[in-house]
DNA sequence: ACAACACTTGGCTATTTTGCCAAATGACAT
DNA sequence: ATGTCATTTGGCAAAATAGCCAAGTGTTGT
């Protein structure tokens, strides 16, 4: 593993590590279709406003959203919606996992 | 969001968080070709052999690949490719980063 | 200027993740 | 059976992450 290698992989895993957290899946699927104020976000998940509000923070610090300030409140929006479509090859992993386990219990 | 909802989420970023570190991203570039034994793999990572064999029984538990023994190796093989053609999405985040950091820079 | 509102940041603790070493397991050869 | 090779597991300490509360920032209305 090259060094220049290492860094490129280090910047995949940063996105992708952005990514890993329930709370953090939720928001985006929030904001697929449309951008979203703090507050609206805060109601669907069980978890202090300040918690939601650095969840946002770190998604935006990785780039795979933005933010835009308007009067009081701040709307968050997808940058990269493609984002969540990648997520059908995860589902796919999750089916191979229940048809596996499925198996086992049978056997 | 719903408990089943949650539960799902939580699937999924256990797949996502499986997938967020650069070793592993390295172990599974070499794994979509071809299976390795875990002495190949190593080889290439700067870490202890301990260390890569825990990195691989993770992505294993997360149903990423999976193993077999042949004598005394276990050779190990991607069981979902399309995990790193997903990772093209991931790159146009990182190319709009950069764009956007050059910008910055540029102003 | 001041209060109210929407949000962010700092500070803290609890939990999780990482990675090394050393010890254990499993397969094969002698 | 004993030794050796390939790999896994246990144990531990260091680092990163998560989430709450409280305090701070920025905006609007009075």
């Amino acid at each position: 593993m090259t060094e220049q290698e290492q860094l490129r992989l280090n910047a995949r895993a940063a996105v992708l590590k952005a990514l890993a957290h329930p709370t953090r899946l939720w928001l985006l699927e929030q904001l697929q279709q449309q951008e979203h104020c703090v507050c609206d976000l805060t109601d669907g998940v069980n978890a202090d406003i300040s918690t939601v509000s650095k969840h946002l923070s770190l998604l935006k610090q990785a780039g795979i959203i933005s933010s835009r300030r308007d009067g009081k409140q701040i709307y968050y929006r997808l940058e990269t919606p493609c984002l969540l479509n990648m997520l059908s090859c995860v589902e796919t992993v999750l089916e191979k996992n229940a048809r596996t386990h499925a198996a086992l219990i049978k056997a």
